[in-house]
DNA sequence: ATTACGATCATCT
DNA sequence: GATGATCGTAATC
């Protein structure tokens, strides 16, 4: 059950979205979807600031799309982009604070076959057309807005969650890299994935230095 | 391997 | 009215 899972406390939550980036690679994103648990571990990230990002949502202030990066940390910020996908984030720093991270890449750890069905995928798909990019994501755990914007990811009895690495899993190199698919402040190293990770999306190289 | 483009619509100017 | 934290397909090198 979702419920015995060792869910992240809140104040991982609490840091700058830089920090949380980096420390979230390794974690478990859990969905409760149609009886099942689809699960994968979090392979790519990006960070968005509250203050000072143009790049980020939060630029433009507090608005109807945005509000819940302003509120508790840990909670889900999806939205919907270029007409067809979405995308997942989670808040951080504390509330009154708009920092953010988005989840771009996960390698799937269970419920792979459900994962494959929603995406469209056959059943010898590999595993990296399964959840990497951030669309891809949202397709393959069944995230929409709807239902899921402004989930609490720390509540055990919720439908989205996130849950620490596996006991004695030990986390490889940790790649920085500017972010994608932006164009303000695109010179900026707030990329990070596990290096090597084959379930990482888009360019993955060439690298800066590790955190 | 790299580049280009269309799909499609909520949000903001 | 323009833009966009993307993806899949197609064309070209």
């Amino acid at each position: 059950m979702l419920a015995n899972e060792p869910l992240l406390p809140r104040e991982f939550f609490l840091l700058p979205p830089d920090l949380v980036a980096r420390r979230l690679l390794g974690a478990r994103l859990l969905r409760r979807w149609n009886g099942a648990v689809l699960a994968g571990r979090i392979v790519e990230t990006e960070a968005y600031f509250g203050h000072g990002d143009p790049a980020a949502h939060a630029a433009a202030g507090c608005t109807a799309r945005n509000r819940v990066l302003w509120g508790e940390p840990g909670h889900a910020y999806v939205y919907f982009i270029y007409g067809l996908h979405c995308c997942l984030n989670v808040s951080c720093e504390p509330d009154g604070s708009a920092g953010c991270v988005l989840l771009r890449a996960l390698e799937p750890l269970g419920g792979v076959a459900a994962m494959r069905g929603l995406r469209g995928l056959g059943e010898r798909a590999a595993p990296h057309l399964v959840a990497s990019g951030p669309g891809r994501l949202c397709q393959a755990l069944a995230i929409s807005r709807a239902g899921l914007n402004g989930a609490d990811l720390l509540d055990p009895n919720g439908e989205l969650l996130l849950a620490a690495s596996e006991a004695g899993w030990v986390p490889g190199e940790v790649a920085v890299t500017p972010r994608v698919g932006i164009s303000k402040a695109a010179d900026r190293p707030l990329r990070f994935f596990l290096a090597g990770n084959p379930c990482v999306s888009g360019p993955r190289g060439p690298q800066l230095r590790p955190a």
